[in-house]
DNA sequence: CGTTGACTATACAAACCTGTCTAATTACTG
DNA sequence: CAGTAATTAGACAGGTTTGTATAGTCAACG
């Protein structure tokens, strides 16, 4: 059934078979974590055969690592800096900014906390390449608020880029938690640390 | 139930079945997370007949609440409690002592994170038993920075124990990430917010 | 027109999952 | 010693998991 040719449909559901399955994949995982979705409900999501799927992903782990991509891109990229820059007059003001653009985020009714942190944490085996990938991602964040602190003028941003993503993970899950002031709460938190170190 | 117990409570292996079932649990759940853990690995573990497990515990369910108690009265309150207040010489310096408890921990080889988080983030449906329960136990912790807050003198500790705990989490999903200074850098924070706010 | 490659649907393997049940055995207790 | 409760090993049900295999459909392209 579903001669899908010329289709289009639902948005994300248009296209090639990789992006159906990726795009699948990227929502089931983001809300549900790695564990809890088998293949057989991204494949039926997804409207997709099993086959498809192993013909573009040689195994669960490969699709888990093309998720963690592509939530670099969207999450990290596009959304968590494209945002907080937005924000930001001046580039010295990002590291204030960032903080509003989470408490936008924490505010939100689907609000999913962080795939790299829920996955660091599901995939706790150190050895694992998806453990290891998903602390990759992470990394990538801590230079983004180390760039943040050095357009601040910081005089360490090395370390403060450290301590940023400190705050930015406690509050990232007490919202996980409820707490859905956590933002302002570590926006407070960054205000002190960077009158104090610049 | 039970009429048959009125001493010991101590015996990881010759005690009684559920003390045995609840160790072995312990052990697996803190280790490698929830839905990682089978009811099969836990009864060959512990050495016990899977009827035995299920006639202590109705179901995994409350088994995982059993062992998120149990996590509390050890890691809370014998070992973050007990040893924070042991290396305080007053009771405001708790505030400060309980991130060497925490520097401990992280630099431990057998460093396995909190139960507390990653259950919580694990089973991320806010409905569900096992996630109230966490956030629960989580909100505990919070109480106790709050009372070290209040014994350090700050102005508002129910507000400072939000803004310690942020930061305690940061600090150990950091350590997760494999950010041992991470106590470190959460003392330094802590020191800052406290004299700001006294 | 015929070959090729992508896709579908489904069956299958082999392992795992939670939870129930039986039947036999051990151990405590009145 | 007799009765009762606890425990055992294992089979079983009904479901899940990842991944492979088979067989057929469809469209594009040379």
């Amino acid at each position: 059934m579903a001669s899908r040719d010329s289709g289009e449909g639902v948005a994300h559901l248009a296209g090639n078979a990789r992006s159906r399955i990726l795009e699948t994949a990227y929502d089931l995982f983001s809300h549900d974590g790695i564990r809890a979705v088998g293949i057989d409900k991204i494949i039926a999501e997804a409207g997709i055969a099993k086959a498809t799927l192993y013909r573009h992903f040689a195994s669960k782990q490969d699709l888990v690592l093309a998720f963690l991509e592509l939530r670099e891109q969207r999450w990290t990229r596009e959304w968590l800096e494209g945002e907080s820059e937005r924000r930001a007059a001046r580039p010295q003001e990002c590291v204030f900014t960032v903080w509003d653009t989470l408490d936008d985020w924490f505010h939100r009714s689907d609000y999913e906390g962080c795939s790299f942190i829920n996955t660091l944490l599901e995939i706790s085996d150190a050895e694992s390449a998806i453990h290891r990938g998903a602390a990759h991602h992470l990394a990538v964040v801590r230079k983004t608020l180390e760039r943040y602190a050095r357009q601040a003028g910081t005089k360490d941003p090395q370390e403060m880029g450290y301590q940023l993503q400190v705050l930015m993970m406690g509050a990232i899950v007490s919202a996980c938690g409820g707490d859905l002031d956590a933002a302002r709460r570590a926006q407070d938190f960054a205000g002190h640390l960077i009158a104090i170190e610049r």
